[in-house]
DNA sequence: CCATGATATGAAATCAATACCACAAATTCT
DNA sequence: AGAATTTGTGGTATTGATTTCATATCATGG
């Protein structure tokens, strides 16, 4: 059923249908009528063929590489719930960390499809920026921080330079670390940064046999756990990049017979819940994921409301939580 | 940029264009000229306006109660891996368990004119049969099962019972359980008659005094818990319902000093990540999440396809993984 | 060499809505 | 009372695409 038809049922016009719709003039005789015919036919009208006409589809495209990890999730929340409390619906997309599809979705968006757009990337290549910036819509990027893009991002450095000097202070004289892909900025590059800056800070040494690179997963975790931990001079601390990463080498630990915090000591970004209640809760710095998707959102509706804004970047605080595996003294 | 001006762009008709885009006659020579206005313009056609016509959104509504709980992701990354790779995008609403929103979410796919619907509700009213089965496009239930509707569910009856049965055959003979709400079909009813039914295949007596309902939070399970094993005589294993709750007993545990599974079992269902890596691990039961979403997004478009199909009901398998948690003798 | 079907073409109709316009009626301001 | 707004109305143009239709061209088999 379309408009003409139902104004037909309703015994009006289309444009008092569509007036009704869209808070016109409209009498009290007709608006009655309307509401009868609604509640007999359930009419509603389209939002495509609305669309057509007016360029605006109240959707916003949310890409990111997987809905299975928390930190997406908490930040999938944080946008949905100021979205849709501005009438605004998501449209998600997961990539599971193929930038290539990134670039498929974003160009999917690309016309009349979306209002705007949120991007969870990993990474950021030149082909992002090329097509980021020939968007005819908003973009948010969110987690990272790129020139000339509205960014909402942490403070992926101090966390990790904070969390590191935890476990220097506590006495760790052997300090590991195992990452991510460097050429992700934020969770491989500025946390990598942070945790050298401790060191250096410190005085100790950065010894190259003590530096891996894992995946995002609990099993890589526990693999590069078991690479560091088997050689013949042990480290007496991890930093870990993330908490799945941690997880993973605790469970190296346990299944080896290495104490924590008294053999090593570890710690890692993100507050997961899993660490609060892990085996050995971890030490972790504490992310505001959810303000990040609410901020991001919040960001992205003021840049639909005034395309023309400068883009700012938006970098949000954290907290260090001290739990048990690094309580070494 | 619309395609009138792109058709003039490229020195072909409007008919051509539209031809290019849907795989309709035509001639070399006028298919390199559109594809070299392409690269030049950039233009792609509006979904929005295609989609007035052809009243195919390549549009799917799913609905679910909240995204940081680990099985509804896990779902939902299925559903989104099937629906992308057949070209469909996924238009996400989340609920926070408050079913008025899934009855206006519903209504709001109607307007977004959805090709069909998942969704994964927890309790199912006359409400929901009357809107769904006004719905003008298929609907698939996930993880709940209910006459005359496309259904992809666990065997949360089976799971149980065998989870029961194990601590009983460790030697449980007083045993305990905190499951959710019965008004939830799947998590809390089928899971509740899974265990009274290995209860009553053992001989052993149902105490009121060891039931108890709990919300779907760690925190409630901690609670229930202090409930449980602070009277005068204590339970020798819990049945959780969820891995959440799960997490709250151990927790609870923890803090007062009952040593699991010494003094007590403890079995849940859902096979959540913390499981595995809680200060003691879970046994549990492996529910296919990611199967059912990817199975669900199947039986969607195969419905897509064939409206008139009957709808049917896929139930999936289960496997249980003994852990630490029931490792008595 | 002509009948037939496949390929190719662009004008015009159509899809379901909103925007604009001209004008009528009711209300408020001088 | 008359002018100036505000409110109310329906017809028509417009939005950006696909679909239909009438017609043209080309190749192939008899």
């Amino acid at each position: 059923m379309n408009i003409s038809d139902f104004a037909k049922a309703a015994g009006v016009s289309k444009s008092a249908v569509s007036r009704y719709f869209n808070d016109g003039y409209l009498s009290k005789d007709k608006r009655e009528k309307i509401e009868a015919a609604i509640e007999k036919t359930g009419y509603s009208p389209s939002i495509s063929a609305r669309s057509v006409r007016t360029r605006i589809t109240k959707l916003v495209g949310v890409i990111l590489p997987k809905l299975s990890s928390e930190s997406c999730a908490r930040v999938t929340d944080g946008i949905s719930s100021v979205l849709s409390e501005y009438g605004y619906e998501l449209l998600l997309v997961t990539t599971s960390n193929n930038y290539h599809k990134e670039i498929e979705s974003l160009e999917l968006f690309r016309q009349n499809r979306v209002d705007g757009v949120i991007l969870l990337s990993t990474v950021f290549t030149d082909l992002h920026r090329a097509v980021l910036s020939k968007m005819h819509v908003p973009v948010i990027l969110v987690g990272q921080k790129h020139k000339g893009f509205n960014c909402v991002c942490h403070d992926d450095y101090g966390a990790a330079r904070n969390l590191t000097r935890i476990m220097l202070e506590k006495g760790s004289v052997k300090p590991a670390y195992i990452g991510v892909d460097p050429e992700d900025k934020a969770a491989g590059e500025a946390r990598y940064n942070g945790f050298i800056k401790a060191i250096e800070e410190s005085g100790n040494k950065i010894r190259k046999e003590f530096m891996e690179i894992a995946e995002f997963t609990m099993d890589s975790g526990y693999e590069k756990a078991k690479h560091l931990l088997s050689g013949k001079e042990l480290p007496d601390s991890i930093f870990c990049a993330t908490d799945t990463i941690a997880l993973g080498v605790i469970m190296y630990c346990r299944d080896s017979g290495l104490r924590i915090p008294e053999d090593i000591m570890i710690a890692s970004v993100g507050d997961s819940k899993v660490g609060r209640i892990a085996a050995v809760p971890i030490t972790t710095a504490h992310l505001h994921y959810k303000t990040a998707g609410s901020e991001a959102a919040k960001m992205l509706l003021s840049a639909i409301k005034q395309p023309d804004l400068i883009p700012r970047v938006l970098q949000l605080d954290y907290y260090v939580i001290e739990r048990q595996s690094t309580n070494k003294i």
